[in-house]
DNA sequence: CCCTATATTGGACAGTGTCCATTGACGGAG
DNA sequence: CTCCGTCAATGGACACTGTCCAATATAGGG
């Protein structure tokens, strides 16, 4: 079990939140993921499933993204990669990693996230005008 | 005036925001610049502050950065750049922008922000153990 | 100097995240 | 299998950010 191995102890809400955010691509907000769980029977306090995710995200389980407009996201993808993001239907959209040449920095940087902010194919070129 | 030739009313509001934020290189958080005005003795609402942020942003005569972890931020700088964010001091600071290969990606980018997330030189290399 | 379109105001509200004391349960020891 | 210490979940309160709205005020053209 991942989280044994990561030396957390397996609890009910953690293995719910894990297998849910591993089932698939997409990128859970917090309150994406309660009402997840809600729908299947298992309400989670917000405080609860704010815990889990980031206690699963300190652990390398799962991935957080706060580079985004809006609030963090978690995925199941915890290898390097880029994000796109649709300013009309507000979905993540996982792209592979750029190629990033050195700058001069201010600091040491410990990662990088690279934001594409514009429309995906689904949704039509121009915001809704009705 | 640079709010008038934007075609907007050139209001007391508008242009102390507006010389406040193009007096540095400061990225503001609209709290901030409450804070910053109270202290001019121009105090003001937020609900006043953001609506003129988002006004001044919306021109294009500030720059608006929302891929950082944390609230917004706006910033005189409204050319293309990048930024560091100092996960210790909360700090933005702008970098060059970086020029990024073109990747595949699900829809139509209309922008890209980079952001380098690390410790800034003029914090400590780590977090506060006291 | 008026008048009107536009902006500000201030209050309420929703969404997100954090903190804390209390309760509960995981899982090792025996 | 049972017990029990430790860690996690709970749920309530709270702070912060952002948005919305009706009412008021003002910029600036005529």
């Amino acid at each position: 079990m991942a989280l044994r191995s990561a030396g957390m102890r397996a609890t009910l809400p953690r293995r719910a939140i894990l297998e849910m955010i591993q089932e698939g691509e997409h990128h859970w907000s917090a309150e994406e993921v309660r009402q997840n769980l809600t729908e299947r029977n298992l309400p989670l306090p917000r405080s609860s499933v704010n815990n889990v995710l980031g206690s699963l995200a300190s652990a390398g389980l799962i991935g957080r993204v706060d580079t985004l407009p809006g609030p963090a996201r978690f995925e199941a993808e915890t290898a390097q990669h880029d994000h796109f993001w649709c300013a009309r239907c507000r979905s993540v959209i996982n792209v592979q990693r750029a190629d990033v040449p050195p700058v001069a920095l201010p600091g040491s940087s410990e990662r990088v996230a690279i934001t594409y902010v514009g429309h995906c194919n689904g949704c039509p070129a121009s915001p809704p005008t009705a």
